[in-house]
DNA sequence: CACACTTATTGTCTCTTAGCAACTATCTTT
DNA sequence: AAAGATAGTTGCTAAGAGACAATAAGTGTG
């Protein structure tokens, strides 16, 4: 960045300390689907405030460390879950003079999704326990603020999952249709029509067969997919439809 | 919030000065529509860094004066253009150690949405000057990261207009139905067809007729429709048509 | 080999609504 | 009174896709 001799000497006499800034964290709803069932990850914190209660995790964005947000929030899901590389989306920031009794606290929210059979979650640093809960299970309290967030997250999954290919990301890398599928209703709490979604996805050129491999079972043997691009996310024209088959 | 002795003690030791906190501070992306074009504000800053620039308005968060970061968000509105209670809504948080020539930063974005009857805003504290800037021109250099953070707000404008009745909050409390597809129009940059999206608005029971108003011209004289409910917003379930009347 | 079971495809009916066009209504202007 | 302009309505068609039903295909099991 180009910065005039005045600049200079401002940016040199500026200090972070003269101000009041607010403690800045970052929180996770990791997201995975274990039994058909929305679970998210939450952690038995090790140290106060809040000790020994279940938290989502987070942690303080470190400006030594982290290059920028999306790094912090990378950095901490690996420390305290072991989980590396899932996808990502910032959810929103929130921040309010009472949601911390230490101080003014700011976390950026983000959702990560996993795939069912990636995990192998092991309590990291600061946290004692970690399990999957129930992400609609509203009897187990968390600390801080998390139940509210954790209820947004999931209204934004929801909604989300109405008009775009987002459940790609909670399959493993070779999956079913009717897996595919099965994420979906899930989510959403209800059934699908299976022609209906298959013409969907088929129009939408988001996923292509794994030639020369199937899943096998006790039954006629079903195609293995994969996703052509998980970096883009495709949106559909419409919502999501309901079926009464369920 | 309950807290044990051992968590008191842990507070009232604790010094928000031993971490390395990042700048927190607020961004505004403020749209209206001026001449059936999409504007934004912009405001020339008086102080360094980026001194004599033209930047999207912003200021730091003061943890003692708002309450929580909306309020600062509606507070720097406020100082710096006189706009009071608008439409806003977060956008996203950006934060890296690269942005701000000073140190690591982070910013909250909000996009606001003015009717554009109640245009008034006045240069404020630590701004010389005040202008509208044409959303989609890409030739005026705009301080830090702007430009990208205004291509961001955009970008998600157009996106949510077109499948939400987004652009209500962008007119004044009475309005058209003409005027009210212009909004949708000028956004999208596309013809809208009439009777589809009076149909659409119609069966979305949004906006109301008020009774015994008409707006008069040198032609048929137009009803006026107020919004029934601006706090909630209406999700099609399908996206805008395009028309090709344009 | 029949059976159970699931995958996968096909077909049809219907509903929604975009897209287009034409028409009517009601004001001002000339 | 006619012309011009925009507001507002109505009707038709076709595309798209949801909803449902039926059937075929391919595996392991008893």
């Amino acid at each position: 960045m180009k910065t005039s001799s005045g600049e200079n000497e401002f940016i040199d006499n500026y200090n972070i300390h003269n101000y009041n800034p607010p403690l800045t964290t970052v929180d996770l709803v990791i997201f995975t689907i274990i039994d058909n069932k929305l679970k998210t990850l939450v952690a038995k914190r090790s140290e106060y405030p809040a000790k020994s209660k279940w938290a989502l995790p987070g942690g303080i964005i470190k400006t030594e460390l982290d290059d920028n947000i999306d790094a912090a929030a990378i950095r901490i899901l690996k420390e305290k879950t072991g989980v590396t590389s899932p996808y990502i989306e910032q959810l929103q920031t929130i921040g309010n003079k009472n949601r911390d009794p230490r101080c003014w606290s700011l976390t950026v929210i983000y959702f990560a999704l996993i795939p069912f059979d990636s995990i192998t979650p092991v309590a990291g640093r600061s946290v004692t326990d970690i399990k999957w809960l129930e992400a609609e299970d509203h009897n187990q309290q968390l600390a801080f603020d998390h139940n509210l967030i954790l209820e947004n997250a999931v209204t934004r999954l929801k909604s989300k999952v109405e008009y775009t290919a987002l459940p790609l990301h909670l399959l493993p890398k070779e999956f079913t249709l009717t897996e595919f599928q099965q994420v979906f209703e899930t989510i959403l709490g209800h059934s699908v029509d299976k022609s209906a979604f298959r013409r969907r996805i088929r129009e939408a050129k988001i996923i292509e067969e794994v030639k020369g491999k199937m899943r096998y079972g006790s039954n006629r043997p079903a195609k293995l997919f994969k996703a052509i691009d998980t970096d883009t996310l495709h949106y559909f024209s419409r919502n999501m439809g309901i079926s009464r088959n369920m």
